[in-house]
DNA sequence: GTTGAGCGTT
């Protein structure tokens, strides 16, 4: 994104792409382009956001229609101080697409092979990975603690699952018939069955979780759902074991 | 309001 009026990249052909490091996050191309405009002639101006917050990441893209101008760029705004930051210009290594770029110059495409060239970082990036399991900036600071939320909370996963799975591998590794097969499937067929049912907790009385909370028979709100979690968590396991399975210890008739 | 290693978009 430049303030040139264009959307995507534009001509990048025999362009120098600096890389400014470094750099304030209140920085906007705007504000880099006249200083980096005085050096050289500045085709392009891109600073790289955050796809959710959209704030500058720290560092931009300056690209130099020559490269005796970006070098030159690189030597005078190389260290200087930009919004009380003192930016690092460099060549860029890496072009828009991961492409092979020489002092700023893409002297080589994209290969075929879909390694690209900048495998020197095993970290995946995020626009190829982007995805909310373990979308993260490269900050290992507190930068990533505003993004973090406590709402994002791992998915349990499936370890029941893994469990039978290893029962039956073993029974494949040849140990089947020396149990004798059905035998031991028998048991097994029991094993599963009891395993099934108790992941799967039925509740004794469904109409109880109801009870406690007493659900009007007419809402005030038609057709409006004021709340959807909090009547579920009202009813807690204790208290939903302990009445179906034994009074509690303090019984209110005795009191 | 915060942060700080690095390589890019419609």
């Amino acid at each position: 994104m430049s303030h040139f009026g264009r959307s995507g990249p534009p001509d990048i052909k025999d362009t120098y792409s600096l890389l400014v490091l470094n750099i304030s996050f209140r920085t906007t191309a705007d504000d880099l382009f006249p200083l980096f405009d005085r050096y050289g002639k500045v085709v392009d101006v891109f600073i790289p956001r955050d796809r959710r917050t959209g704030e500058s990441r720290g560092f931009a893209f300056v690209r130099y229609k020559y490269a005796d101008e970006a070098q030159k760029a690189v030597d005078r705004l190389d260290g200087r101080n930009v919004d009380g930051r003192n930016i690092m210009v460099q060549f860029a290594k890496y072009g828009p697409n991961a492409e092979r770029i020489q002092k700023g110059r893409i002297v080589e495409a994209i290969p075929k092979t879909r390694g690209r060239s900048r495998s020197r970082s095993p970290r995946h990036r995020y626009r190829d990975d982007y995805r909310e399991k373990d979308y993260r900036r490269r900050s290992h600071s507190r930068s990533r603690g505003r993004y973090e939320s406590d709402r994002y909370h791992e998915r349990e996963r499936d370890h029941r699952r893994r469990s039978r799975s290893q029962s039956r591998s073993r029974s494949r590794s040849g140990s089947l018939d020396y149990y004798g097969g059905r035998g031991r499937d028998d048991r097994r067929s029991r094993s599963v069955s009891y395993d099934s049912a108790s992941p799967i907790r039925h509740i004794p009385s469904p109409e109880r979780s109801l009870t406690p909370h007493r659900t009007p028979p007419s809402s005030p709100n038609k057709g409006s759902h004021s709340v959807r979690s909090p009547p579920s968590r009202n009813v807690s396991p204790q208290d939903r074991g302990a009445n179906s399975r034994s009074p509690s210890p303090r019984s209110p008739n005795e009191d």
